[in-house]
DNA sequence: CTCCATTCGGCAAACGTTTGCAACAGCTTA
DNA sequence: TAAGCTGTTGCAAACGTTTGCCGAATGGAG
């Protein structure tokens, strides 16, 4: 049926060893039979059959790629990125979805442990213990997590809550509401410390509003118990919850940010769509995906584990605005300025 | 290493070939014999070697999932629903992504084609030709795109554009602009032929503005161009564009819709975010993809090349308004009511 | 008790590669 | 001139499965 290494032997007249050696050892041919073989291959229109290869040196140049939700927009440029960059190294990527769910999550890495040299393990809804067990079946990469031991790229995003409460801070805003995303998602657990730590350090309120799926109609549904806390600012797991949130406050016409401040976390592309523009915090999630796929590449020839920590960036558009305590924070900087002096 | 069929039959003290029944072919084998090799295999952790099994088989239970860009919001639910749907089949997804680029695209069709059993190319860019060309390589079902002979599923782009057209001119608009995509895509073609046709035959006019790449920057380009037409009604290539072009115009003190009319097409998530939220045509993406991995998986058992059309839905939201001859119609209307009665 | 059909399981070839080993030629070196 | 390299190629085993074929065992019919 497809043409083999034997019909590109028979052809040109050598052995299918040597036929082999053209492609995975060029350097052992000489250049002469080289260029005939690969010119009756060129003919023949062969292709090398990853099949048989993988078969027998136990690598497949596959990677597999698991995310909680594909349809999430945080997701999409860090597949892009991920795939053209493992491309480029001669790999193809199997994208699969879990929809947020830790069983399926598994059963994944164990249907592709066999197919792949190794997987890149997005935002995992799993336990730390089942990672750690089924990183023993297939080299694994996991991001946006945070295990000891396990190779992992991780956006900073405490830091990035850390910037944003400030941010929230400085306006004025001493009673806040944090915005929770799902169960079992490490990024939730570090946003909820740094923005707890960084309030209550200033001596500030902030009230946790969840667990909730990281969905636009979650961050909507929220509306009336962020309102009842009587909070002035929110800060939200993400950038879909955020928007959620904001377009239910509009339609009850809270204004924002008049009375409620919002701030997300991701800068997904449609952040910058709503009105007013969302402040949120910037994820490099293109660069994490590249990043993920070079740990996982190298992974197997040195056994490196480091684990890469990416910096997030605040961006203050304008849905941040002053809170009750502005004056004073005003006058607080204007003090500190004379003291200066 | 791993744990083989080899492993389980010597444990089970059973011959490889009885293991391999057992999982290929239950039936063949006793009942008893049967759950002894389940139980060794299962204490052993043994999982089938798809690459060995596709070398014999010659089915890899792969399939590749082709798309221009995986970062434009108009894809993820097709890749999603794909991906869960050809997962329940028991298949794999590979996806990749060309960049808009058709000579990318035709490499990604060479280097998948070894490792699947078929491909969903969405959207291609390539010409009829190539297509044909590959197709000869590698079962090929095709997204958004009519070849004859060739198994299809699109998206009735062109029903929508007809329906979007008639209902800017039951609004009283007369000069429109159709806010043209990239070269070589065909739904591009599709909108194209029949918004023309349905101002045509209502002897409105229709300036086509493009080709332009089918993102946000470049429907924020044509704001200026659009502007010089003097048309009051666009309809664009897709919701990105027409988001763009939407905040250009208001960038510029243009009102939406009362100066001009908005249609985007793909009511992509967030087309509803933007304020005033889009009026768009609705594509079936996810059904689509489901559509499209069960044609491909039936394509094996016979030579089924049928084309499917889903239908789309005008979605009217409020991008869209009266235009400069509202009163003519509406008088039109009236008239024709009476005649009736 | 014999014969036949049926069920079950073993044997071995095959899938398309890679790779260690050996063979050979043509050199260089002593 | 013998010995030893070096560069190039062929040979054959191996990777983990599937599957056509065959033989053994079992049971029922006559």
């Amino acid at each position: 049926m497809a043409v083999t290494i034997r019909d590109v032997a028979r052809a040109s007249g050598v052995h299918i060893s040597t036929v082999s050696r053209t492609f995975s050892a060029p350097h052992l041919v000489n250049p002469e039979t080289r260029s005939r073989v690969l010119a009756t291959a060129e003919q023949l229109g062969y292709r090398p059959n990853r099949a048989a290869r993988a078969l027998i040196t136990g690598r497949t140049h596959n990677i597999g790629l698991i995310v909680a939700d594909i349809a999430n927009p945080f997701f999409p440029p860090l597949i892009k990125a991920a795939e053209t960059h493992a491309r480029r190294r001669d790999y193809h990527v199997f994208v699969a979805d879990t929809d947020e769910d830790p069983i399926v999550e598994s059963d994944l890495v164990h249907a592709l442990a066999k197919q792949v040299d190794g997987i890149l393990l997005c935002s995992p809804r799993m336990s730390d213990d089942q990672i750690e067990q089924l990183r023993r079946e297939v080299p694994l990469v996991v991001v946006n997590r945070m295990i000891t031991g396990l190779p992992a790229v991780v956006m900073d995003v405490g830091q990035g809550a850390r910037e944003a409460v400030r941010h929230l801070l400085d306006l004025g805003h001493r009673h806040l509401v944090y915005l929770a995303g799902p169960r079992g998602s490490w990024t939730n657990r570090e946003i909820r410390r740094a923005a707890g730590a960084t309030a209550r350090t200033a001596g500030a309120d902030l009230t946790v509003l969840g667990p909730n799926q990281p969905v636009e109609e979650a961050g909507a549904a929220a509306a009336e118990a962020v309102l009842a806390t009587g909070a002035t600012a929110v800060l939200a797991y993400n950038d879909l919850m955020a928007i959620g949130l904001l377009q239910a406050l509009q339609d009850r016409g809270v204004e924002v940010p008049g009375q409620v401040s919002i701030v997300g976390i991701d800068d997904i592309a449609y952040s910058g769509l709503v009105r007013p523009r969302l402040t949120t915090v910037a994820n490099p999630t293109a660069a994490a995906g590249r990043t993920a796929v070079d740990m996982l590449l190298q992974q197997g020839d040195d056994g490196a584990t480091g684990q890469v920590t990416l910096r997030t960036d605040l961006i203050i558009r304008n849905s941040t605005g002053p809170g009750p305590c502005a004056p004073a924070v005003a006058f607080a900087a204007e003090v500190a300025a004379h003291v200066k002096e």
